[in-house]
DNA sequence: CTGTTAGCGCGTTCAA
DNA sequence: TTGAACGCGCTAACAG
């Protein structure tokens, strides 16, 4: 009555709907018809085949299906990394839209690397996933792997680290008025000369935080020093080696607002072993969601954006592609707010 | 030359085994052989296969592979949440070694609901995926679907909150040397009513921790307090309103031992809106795994588990079961250690 | 070294 | 309301 098959090099029983079919004098297409709670079968039918697919723990088999069915049930989320609470929030948010439809979420990490997102976006094209999410690596600056992949028909949505050249639905936030608060904010503590740390030149996030901070400086008359407008990699102890050595030259700043929370961290680190005061001594705003109370972190202003609702837009926005055959050349450009938070540089 | 099949509602271009074929006046088989670089097949074949593939912008379909193959190339890791930065270091050595295999990884938050876990271990057993790694939810007390699962001869590995009655591999920490440790340092803070709190009765890594702590105690002749022994849940705010109250209490505490980063937080947050002052008047040490600088958490002790080596073994157990087939029955059981990094605590 | 053939498990024509 | 038969795209057994 059981079948058995090899399966992956170990023994494994296998009911499908064959068995099923069998044990009920019922054919096939009657058996996945009941399953599917197709109109065109009886209910008394449809109990008995549900009953039994219960008694012998039926599983359909979700490859044969998205065979059949050139759909997988499946969304990729692929971002620079998940060690930041930004993108962990974010997956929280796609992670709680997919369960309710029902679909299953890939996790891709491209980790700032530019040919790991290429690989991965070629490799997409194979159809395991219906569509994907994307967040930029910081290396990226070509986008010919992305709109190979949209021509190939496969739906993306952009989310923070958008691409603006492609048309696609994205979902962000108000990084210039954010990148102008922040910096306000640090004039308004007092300081004359702010840097600008940030980890790419290609990102659109980047340079509309920047241009932000540019025109906050030129509101209060202060003039940019190029020298002071700093890019980093993802090594980490270059980064504090870079950043030391500006904290210890000719231009040391008095603010330093970061565009990203790993290099406001890699700041606290350097501000520790030089034995510079944080606020007193220099001031530090950044991007970031450290879900940390102001004990905790007595000194770090953040601007903290909406990131679950980020990832919920964005999966929302994925299923409205999915769900509707003509909603694949409507584009949804969906900017949240950011919130200022302020903490001990304020106090200061 | 080029065919088209409607595919989710939308045109696409589907260039397959058959086609190349034809193109190459070659059988089926033949593309099918070169393509997975058999030894059946001459050189010169298989540079022209590959060379055709190329042009055509060939992808195989992974579904029909898997289907064919009993193999999905697919992993599972099933976690209780995600913005915690322990699993978000998990999955980043889980995804480490996942990459190198040339597998893929698919997520699930069960957000500490045993019924979530249920739901996807049964999903589980369809074949979607080769195997999997959890970690149990706070919840989980019973692990009759877990049981099912294995003996559906699907491989799974535990990591940090395993279960230790079903036979399997699994990858710890010393649980009770790190709580006992924490324990002492407390103590050894001049601490004399050291509260206990944790997300579950039920886990081992929790009762273990907690033994730790009592062994500790017992050791420094201090006596055991019950209602110093608390249990929360997921619910932050319901979580602080305890906190409160035991700290506001005739049990008031003058340490407090968090097996769990968010518990600690909490703490922290009561604390400062008690204006009560860390680590003056109330010592924290917490089981954390944040990467912020002592600048940042000046008051924060933490005991720190090997996050991303966690993951990264737990993998590595998982592939030695997928590719050696007897290797079905050969568990491992891994206990890594944890770090005490002490901060301001300790200087105060 | 290559081709022919037979499924993997399911969904969907068409026919009854 | 149900059944028979075909094929999704690929792999593998068996021939040659």
């Amino acid at each position: 009555m059981i079948k058995f098959c090899t399966f992956n090099h170990r023994l494994l029983m296998s009911v499908d709907i064959k068995m099923l079919a069998k044990n009920l004098n019922l054919s096939i297409s009657t058996i996945s018809r009941a399953l599917r709670d197709s109109y065109e079968i009886s209910d008394v039918t449809k109990t008995r085949v549900r009953e039994m697919a219960e008694k012998l723990n039926y599983h359909p088999n979700p490859y044969a299906s998205s065979l059949r069915k050139h759909k997988s049930m499946t969304i990729a989320v692929v971002i620079p990394e998940i060690t930041n609470n930004f993108f962990a929030l974010a997956i929280n948010g796609i992670e709680y839209v997919a369960q309710e439809k029902n679909y299953h979420v890939l996790i891709y990490l491209t980790h700032e690397n530019i040919k790991k997102e290429i690989g991965f976006a070629n490799h997409l094209q194979n159809g395991r996933v219906d569509g994907i999410m994307i967040s930029l690596s910081s290396e990226t600056n070509n986008y010919d792997h992305l709109i190979e992949l949209k021509s190939k028909g496969v739906p993306i949505v952009f989310f923070d680290r958008i691409c603006e050249s492609i048309e696609s639905s994205y979902i962000t936030t108000d990084d210039y008025e954010s990148g102008f608060a922040a910096t306000e904010h640090l004039i308004s503590c007092g300081c004359k000369k702010i840097a600008y740390l940030d980890l790419s030149r290609y990102l659109s996030i980047s340079n509309k935080r920047m241009l932000g901070y540019m025109s906050a400086l030129e509101k209060h008359h202060i003039s940019i020093d190029e020298r002071l407008v700093m890019r980093f990699t993802n090594n980490n102890a270059e980064n504090e080696e870079l950043i030391s050595k500006m904290l210890t030259g000719p231009n040391r700043p008095d603010g330093i607002f970061a565009s990203v929370e790993k290099l406001a961290i890699a700041s606290y680190n350097v501000c520790e072993r030089l034995k510079i005061k944080i606020p007193e001594q220099l001031k530090i705003i950044s991007f970031s969601n450290l879900e940390i109370s102001s004990l905790l972190s007595p000194s770090l202003t953040t601007i903290t954006q909406p990131a679950y609702e980020i990832g919920k837009q964005a999966a929302l926005q994925l299923f409205r592609y999915l769900e509707k055959k003509n909603m694949m050349n409507v584009h949804e450009k969906i900017i949240l707010k950011s919130t200022l938070i302020p903490r001990g540089s304020t106090r200061a």
